[in-house]
DNA sequence: CTGTTAGCGCATTCAC
DNA sequence: GTGAATGCGCTAACAG
């Protein structure tokens, strides 16, 4: 392997006017410059980043903690579409990513143990939220530089997050659903405990309440996510008394479920049941309806907290622990109006 | 931050000696290897990773090249899918891994670069295949230990990689379409300039020939991946003076809007037409209809391929430059037979 | 069994 | 402007 040395000696020089020279350092001649560059180039000179970090006491890294790779939700596109907008980002900034897991919750405490004490890297962007994390704990007691995406379940106004107003994008499709003359509505929500969930839903609620519509327990329905692909939620649905007019799913993969089951009981989403729901992934678009859904901008998510995460591992100050991405509504053909 | 030198005052012992400790090296005494631990607990002593890669001369991190990140492919749970294999792979053996990607081909030639040259990363594996793809000849050159996922267009004989027999797939899939009772057939693949289509659709043709059916250029439609959801190949099926009676689609994500366009104008799946394809992502389960398709075991490919990255870049050998994972069909609603 | 020495490849202080 | 010396934190000879 070529060092500094090697290119040191090619060129007369010392180590240390090479180790300027790659700095780009103004006291160094251009014409030595000009003679190390090329004595560079010919050795085929490329300077070791382990070393460099060493030194530099910094990896330039942001590790990334996916759920654990046993969770389901993995399948969500969502997943892809954050790692795009954090790598894409982060890359401009000449930072690397590394993707982190585990098995197990523990393997994933581990791990992010290893990362951190190691100084493995710089900064943690954490890609979901569990009540009474560890991890999080963790993170907090070491005050390592980490963000969040989502919005915690505790310290709230402790940890840094990159969020979207759930509560709002809830109170909004629901709005919407209701202008367009729905009066029965229901909720269907994934896991419940997961605060996009229960917001969205706390949204949907207040919508109804302001509207003067009545909120019954019964038309709140929680289904495992993707496990059944809202299946059960369909069954509990066709039982009721008098069937919705519409319904706000929490998330788009379920909706793909809960239209696919419908059309097997030969009810047809908008013809007899609206449905909007929320995200925008992909797939919303080309699946049949095409998906009324809110746009949580996913791609942002990702883009802003890797900004927030840099931020933090360069001391830069921030304007607030909460950073809201907008949402906004995409109309598409999942929803009828009713007269 | 307390290192070695300090535990080693601490107790009293040389730094080399708590090195031998953390190696858990035979020839230390079981009573001082019991001091330095404690000592270690107690002064929350955590070996630098950056440190030790740098004398170990490996970071034991494996690079994952996605497709430039503006590449709609990326919407594909395809990579989330093989993420997780790899990712889970990597770690039981104690791998990290970093993805890295690149807004354009050169800039993520350039990353590749960095981290290559910088020995930043261990082995590489390269999620994509592209025509002359600079990122291969310069792996190549530098003998540098990489992996594929997928068929390489070129050196296939010289380049290792996880993949599946599509040819194989292709044949099986049309096969079984035939076998109940279609006879006319027709092929939607992606991009022609994927090995994955061309070997889908070699299998195709394979078929048909072997059962006596005509095989008209006819019944060979291309689509952009993604872009248009396969809105335009079924504008084509229907403009056909005959239309089929059945369809291989090339990838999943490519039927579920081949369904929706096709039921957009009145065309119903299967009893209208029937479809098959390939990968089985999760949305092949719970969309309407589910879908028939060939099950390539993403997660697998993704576990090989790191098992072979590994191999490479500690000297083991390998049985095989092209290692195969096998597919199976799996039959679920979007076939019907025909009498 | 343990300590001493050296060095991984680089950046940075201090001299000149 | 440039060089010499020092150290980042760790491991691995070589001694003893």
């Amino acid at each position: 392997m070529v060092t500094i040395k090697d290119i040191a000696k090619a060129t007369g020089c010392s180590p240390s006017t090479v180790s300027r020279v790659i700095a780009d350092n103004s006291r160094i001649s251009e014409k030595t410059k000009q003679k190390v560059r090329a004595a560079m180039r010919e050795l085929g000179y490329h300077p070791n980043l382990t070393a460099r970090n060493l030194v530099a006491r910094s990896t330039k890294t942001i590790a990334v903690i996916m759920p654990s790779s046993a969770d389901t939700s993995l399948q969500n596109p969502f997943f892809s579409e954050v790692l795009r907008g954090i790598g894409s980002h982060l890359h401009s900034r000449q930072f690397s990513l590394l993707l982190a897991s585990g098995a197990t919750e523990t393997e994933k405490f581990k791990e992010v143990e290893r990362l951190v004490l190691g100084k493995y890297v710089d900064g943690i962007i954490l890609l979901y939220s569990r009540l009474n994390d560890p991890i999080l704990s963790f993170l907090k007691e070491q005050e390592f530089p980490f963000v969040m995406v989502g919005k915690p379940l505790q310290y709230t106004d402790d940890i840094v997050h990159v969020d979207n107003d759930n509560i709002m994008a809830g109170k909004d499709i629901t709005e919407y659903l209701i202008s367009q003359g729905h009066k029965r509505i229901t909720f269907i929500g994934g896991a419940t405990d997961l605060v996009v969930t229960i917001d969205r839903e706390k949204g949907f609620e207040t919508a109804l309440t302001e509207a003067g519509l009545p909120v019954t327990e019964d038309e709140v329905i929680y289904t495992e996510f993707l496990k059944s692909g809202g299946r059960e939620a369909v069954e509990k649905i066709l039982k009721m008394k008098t069937k919705p007019d519409a319904v706000v799913v929490s998330d788009d993969l379920i909706s793909i479920g809960v239209i696919s089951t419908l059309e097997e009981h030969g009810l047809s989403v908008p013809g007899d049941i609206s449905l909007a729901s929320f995200n925008n992934i992909y797939f919303s678009e080309i699946i049949h309806p095409s998906l009324t859904t809110v746009d949580i901008r996913i791609y942002e998510l990702g883009v802003e907290s890797s900004k927030a995460v840099i931020k933090l591992c360069t001391d830069q100050k921030l304007d607030t622990k909460r950073i809201i991405i907008p949402h906004s509504i995409v109309y598409r053909n999942s929803v009828r109006a009713v007269e």
